[in-house]
DNA sequence: ATAGTAATCTATTAAATCTATAGACAAAAA
DNA sequence: TTTTTGTCTATAGATTTAATAGATTACTAT
């Protein structure tokens, strides 16, 4: 399950990538609308700042704002930067990779197998889950 | 990621299907071969015995067995007994379902969609991980 | 029958993680 | 130079996970 801090960093994410390039949305408005906690949604989007995905900016009229373009902001990278490993197993991640402790020869462990297969197709499908296309399924849906 | 738990589990239903039909093996045996805290595997078996995956025996030459058949035993059948819900946000999970919180329009969410692909390519590869299959492929691998 | 073995059950504790909040500080704009 | 809004540090509370302790029950073999 992606921790509640994840799904705030999506929604706010969103909600900015339908905002994308008119000027900074201020934490309050985001906060407000996506229904999440300010002091909480603060944290989350300063870490998506140094993460280069957003900008802010300071003082009246100011907030924060998409800095990449939509489309090249995946789910991958969120949340692996809220949540940490996208796999289910430490020795199968790409990028939290950790020996399992039970495990005596990695190599040959018909467990292991199973979850390279499931961390690759949830990568796919993740990589290929940007904000733009997100936007795009939404837009489609309530055209219907 | 699985929690200590459900890898408990797996690692030692996997030692049990590796003895299938050779009569009971008692939990110490497994804790000590497996590397599992022996009170805590305790607990982990008793709820597959509850579930009905194991079958145990008390009193001299007792101990815990594999009920069914080895291919009738899946990973997805034990990651929801151990973890609960399989799915990556709760309003897209089949056994455990609820609404996101956040959410007000579930039908149209575009973040949903995504992750109900997610969903079910996870399910496709856990539900055809059986005991039986990774018994094979770790024999697999040994004779190479 | 009874001593010994091994699972079962109840309760509790310790540690880690997640969620949320408070308050002081820094920068920008009017 | 006052107001606005993000930045930073610290911490508190709640929940979940992991592990342990001890008493009890059922079974086997002698």
């Amino acid at each position: 399950m992606l921790s509640k801090k994840c799904k705030y960093a999506i929604h706010a994410l969103v909600y900015l990538a339908e905002r994308y390039q008119q000027g900074p949305v201020h934490i309050q408005d985001i906060a407000e609308q996506q229904h999440i906690p300010k002091k909480f949604l603060e944290a989350i989007l300063l870490e998506l700042r140094n993460a280069k995905i957003l900008h802010s900016k300071k003082g009246k009229g100011g907030g924060y704002y998409l800095y990449r373009k939509p489309e090249d902001v995946n789910l991958i990278e969120i949340m692996r930067l809220m949540d940490g490993a996208i796999a289910m197993l430490p020795c199968v991640s790409l990028n939290y990779y950790e020996p399992c402790e039970e495990c005596r020869d990695e190599k040959n462990c018909g467990i292991r197998d199973v979850f390279i297969g499931v961390r690759d197709d949830t990568l796919k499908i993740l990589s290929e889950s940007t904000l733009a296309q997100i936007l795009e399924r939404q837009k489609g849906a309530r055209r219907v």
